[in-house]
DNA sequence: AGTGCGGCCTGTCCGC
DNA sequence: TGCGGACAGGCCGCAC
């Protein structure tokens, strides 16, 4: 399930291998993914140039010609970069042929994914105009989390999961950082200090960065946009350890539901 | 405005 | 071995 290392790590990945690069071909086999794919969308993408591939968010933006691509990986989204020839797997949904013979796949089993043309500026679009701060700026800081938090009353775990107030925390994420922060993930986000504000961010810049650099997290249905797994499962330390014992106090860790998604905490470390 | 939850999907796993 | 059902979860859109 893409966080935002994976959305980055594929970012990254199609960068060297479609930028500059002139559409030939666009093949829809499969439309109906979270929003139905425009049916234009060979006719708009067809014989136009990648200028950049950007992210906002979860979002990753395509620049073509005079539009943009706004592209979403959803829950089991991934992205690859094949030869053209080379047959589809189950779940490609659109293919995008390019002049230099290779073609971005996007394979999506759950299609809780999204692909938006859009001829306006991308960053106003309203999936992403209402985008909290990216979580590695200057502009997420301890002030603007303890500010944003201030009347809230929803937990501390769902609040740095709303996209709203910061982007790219999903739940592996949140789980990680409240564990490396020692805050319970039930704590009311109206109650955090400033000093909590300041060991969250630091641990979200921290664990999210390091996760990047690693590539991504890997979980079973995502591939980086070569093939190549991430490493950063590897030393996940709450998230998926349920009932295993904490890496820190061997008190075993437990799991409950916060607005419907699996959490795993420690319940002698998160005392905060 | 903030909060809670239904719905979209398929693959995997578990119990019978 | 086959089958039904629970579960996984990002995030919109709606109801309160």
């Amino acid at each position: 399930m893409p966080e935002l290392p994976e959305v980055e790590t594929s970012r990254l990945g199609i960068i060297p291998h479609i930028q500059g690069q002139n559409v030939e071909k666009v093949v829809l086999r499969h439309t109906q993914l979270r929003w139905p794919i425009n049916q234009e969308l060979g006719v708009k993408l067809e014989h136009q140039t990648i200028s950049t591939i950007s992210r906002r968010g979860k979002y990753i933006i395509i620049k073509a010609g005079h539009g943009n691509l706004i592209l979403h990986l959803g829950m089991s989204g991934s992205l690859r970069i094949v030869p053209v020839e080379m047959p589809y797997k189950k779940h490609d949904h659109v293919a995008i042929n390019f002049s230099n013979g290779l073609s971005l796949r996007l394979n999506d089993p759950r299609r809780f994914g999204a692909i938006i043309w859009t001829e306006t500026d991308p960053l106003q679009h309203a999936l992403l105009k209402a985008l909290g701060v990216e979580p590695l700026t200057e502009a997420f800081n301890d002030n603007y989390l303890f500010e944003a938090s201030r009347q809230r009353k929803t937990s501390v775990k769902q609040f740095l999961m709303d996209s709203h107030i910061v982007v790219g925390v999903g739940n592996i994420y949140a789980n990680e950082v409240l564990f490396a922060a020692k805050i319970n993930p039930h704590r009311a986000a109206g109650k955090l200090t400033l000093a909590d504000c300041k060991i969250l961010v630091t641990n979200i810049k921290k664990i999210l960065s390091l996760a990047i650099k690693q590539g991504g997290t890997t979980l079973r249905d995502f591939l980086s946009s070569e093939g190549k797994p991430g490493y950063f499962s590897q030393q996940l330390q709450a998230y998926g350890r349920s009932g295993l014992p904490c890496p820190h106090c061997k008190h075993i860790l437990k799991t409950t539901r916060l607005g419907q998604r699996a959490t795993v905490y420690c319940p002698v470390c998160q005392k905060k």
